[in-house]
RNA sequence: GCACCCAUAGCUCAGCUGGAUAGAGCGCCACCCUCCGAAGGUGGAGGUCACAGGUUCGAAUCCUGUUGGGUGCGCCA
């Protein structure tokens, strides 16, 4: 569990729970007592000193003692250690800590050594997660929505392979189903269109988009009039997957755009139509060469997966009431295949063949959360849109029949994002070309905006996206703020060269010269919190990573950009607290010390997010 | 009707999985530039954490209920 040694406060929770167990050792407190609650972490008032921990609040009620009491025979113990100050006992048994000044100076040099590796961590362990993202039907360009879910999906897979997962990113590409056939027969009426037919408006049902007619043209130059004379039964597989590969590179370009990448493009065609392996589009691969390849016999996933429930007992005949209050004008009472999902939480059992007798949607997606499991994955993460939200208890539900309770799926849903334009509403219908596609918003903004505000709230809470704003210069836009924070500590580095003529200008050289500087003369106040914020970056990661929530990195990033930029500007005020002390050298190398520190963790914190640490601002 | 999500300062939102006197930005008020980038900073006012119960040493956080907003509700994905 332990992190790295650059982690102080895993450092001082291993202390305190070396004491419990010293103390557990000579009888004074119950062995075997469940360690696994205490938090080593900074008070929220300074006043309480560097770090609290709530160790005897905590075990007062399993070791039989008062949490004032049990608090103080700790504490003793922990007086002791070499890094310690000061050790208080206060409110109802909080035990406050306050370390050396030796102990930031060491932990500032950890960051400083550690440099872009700074608050990696091994608490994964080396465990497989499967982070699905995107997932957009390959029938158009990605809309606003679709980059929200990809820069949140994106940034949380940098996240957790920071954290030590083994992870694995992923998009399930719907091929399969209706819609892709409504884009097919747009696309042909696209090629009719090329082939010089008057095809009139686009009929209500089929997609209208531009984005078409160069399927349309293409297979007009391929195939000639030869669709023409096929039946829509011969001419409609080809079609299709002219169609379908051609919009899954217009999304892979959408994608690239914003820097989001996968390592597997999973097809739901190879599900249900029945492949020898589920196909998968690697990442590496260029669409065109995609193409399942077929050896062996092909199965049906989709089917043996629900006859395998079916063999479980999960799986049964039976009748479902009609919904309430959202009446459904055909409902047809009739016995049909159904999934029990009750017996794993959820509120009815869910419908797995259509009327037709083919399987629904949601079957598909068992087999293919089956799939992540069959390939090893004990923990799978997937982002949708909020507006499946209802589909999330049934998805869980079948996660646990599939694992036989082994694999765990945690499903993030993306709240809307409201488009605005210097406060006011940009028009949004449903007619398609008035769709926000993502790529004109990175083309307006670009890419680091868009990623940073993407990532700038919790993904649960509706957006505002302001496009005017994002590309303001002031502390009111996030993005800037922090990335000017980078760019004002280089701009230090360039500038001490004066005072620091032996200051090296390659970076890890200037690391390994900081690393020599007598940080002990670091003494004002808003230096040591510059330090302490620096210090608390490792277990910020680990926290965010844990709960799956990367804007927690955007906001600390904010916080420490904040308290850089302000101890910048009392060096206006009081020259004696600048970074730079023109005659003298020692204390200017300490304060690039912490300049370095700063560097490092923003350019860190925003490379998890992928957004750029620019070196100047422009 | 049911399920899920949300409700925190005038506005937009954090709040580190239950900790101490609930924070930030914007807006408002009062200040600070012969500076390593003022593209900034300092201080102040502003809160019944929607409401009512409950759990316990301790609740914005967990549970129940109520109110208000959003999303969804065999066969679409």
């Amino acid at each position: 569990m332990a992190a790295g040694d650059d982690n102080i406060f895993a450092l001082m929770l291993g202390q305190v729970r070396a004491v419990i167990g010293e103390l557990a050792a000579t009888g004074a407190l119950p062995a075997g007592l469940d360690l696994g609650r205490i938090v080593v972490e900074p008070p929220r008032d300074p006043a309480h000193g560097d770090m609290a921990t709530n160790a005897a609040m905590v075990l007062a009620k399993d070791a039989g003692r008062k949490p004032r009491e049990l608090a103080d025979v700790i504490a003793e113990r922990l007086r002791a250690h070499e890094l310690v100050a000061k050790v208080d006992v206060a409110g109802p048994g909080f035990i406050n800590l306050s370390l050396e000044p030796a102990a930031w100076m060491r932990a500032l040099r950890a960051a400083i050594a550690a440099a872009r590796d700074y608050g990696r961590s091994d608490i994964g362990a080396g465990e497989k997660v499967n982070v699905e993202y995107v997932s957009a039907n390959p029938t158009g360009p990605m809309h606003i929505g679709h980059c929200r879910g990809a820069v949140f999906g994106d940034a949380l897979a940098n996240l957790l392979a920071f954290s030590g997962y083994d992870v694995t990113r992923e998009y399930y590409v719907n091929d399969a189903g209706v819609q892709v056939d409504v884009l097919a027969r747009s696309a042909y009426l696209r090629y009719r269109e090329a082939l010089g037919e008057d095809i009139g408006t686009i009929p209500d049902g089929l997609y209208p988009g531009d984005y078409l007619k160069e399927c349309g043209a293409e297979l007009a130059s391929d195939y000639g009039t030869q669709l023409k004379d096929m039946s829509e039964a011969e001419w409609l597989p080809i079609v299709r997957e002219r169609a379908v590969n051609m919009m899954l590179a217009e999304i892979r370009n959408d994608l690239a755009a914003l820097r989001v990448v996968h390592d597997v493009f999973f097809s739901e065609r190879s599900l249900v139509e029945g492949a020898p392996e589920p196909v998968v589009f690697t990442g590496m691969a260029m669409v065109e060469e995609a193409s399942p390849v077929a050896s062996g016999a092909p199965v049906d996933l989709v089917a043996q997966t629900i006859e395998d429930l079916r063999a479980q007992g999960h799986i049964y005949e039976g009748r479902l009431p009609p919904p309430k209050g959202a009446p459904v004008d055909d409902w047809e009472d009739r016995e049909q295949t159904l999934f029990r999902s009750t017996d794993f939480g959820d509120d009815i059992d869910r419908p797995l063949k259509k009327s037709d007798g083919s399987y629904t949607y949601f079957a598909s997606d068992i087999a293919y959360h089956k799939s992540k499991f069959d390939r090893g994955f004990r923990n799978m993460i997937d982002v949708w849109g909020a507006d499946h939200g209802g589909y999330v208890k049934r998805m869980q539900a079948a996660v646990k029949a599939v694992s036989d309770g082994e694999a765990v799926l945690d499903v993030k849903l993306i709240q809307l994002v409201k488009l605005l334009r210097a406060g006011e509403p940009v028009k949004m219908s449903k007619r398609a070309g008035e769709i926000v596609l993502s790529r004109d918003v990175v083309a307006e903004v670009g890419r680091d905006a868009v990623r940073f505000m993407m990532l700038y709230r919790k993904n649960d809470a509706v957006l505002d996206f302001d496009l005017a704003k994002v590309i303001e210069q002031s502390r009111d836009n996030p993005v800037f703020y922090v990335q000017y924070g980078h760019a004002r500590g280089q701009s230090i580095f360039r500038n001490a060269r004066e005072v620091l003529p032996d200051l090296p200008a390659d970076a890890a050289a200037r690391r390994a010269w900081l690393a020599a500087a007598q940080l002990d003369k670091l003494e004002d106040a808003g230096e040591l919190a510059l330090i302490r914020r620096i210090a608390q970056f490792p277990r910020l990661v680990e926290a965010a990573a844990l709960a799956h929530e990367p804007h927690r990195i955007a906001f600390y990033l904010y916080e420490l950009a904040s308290e850089f930029h302000a101890q910048w500007t009392r060096g206006t005020n009081a020259p004696y607290l600048r970074f730079i002390i023109q005659n003298d050298p020692i204390m200017t190398a300490a304060r690039l010390a912490i300049v370095q520190g700063v560097v490092d963790v923003l350019a860190v914190g925003l490379g998890l997010l992928g957004v750029s640490a620019p070196d100047e601002m422009r």
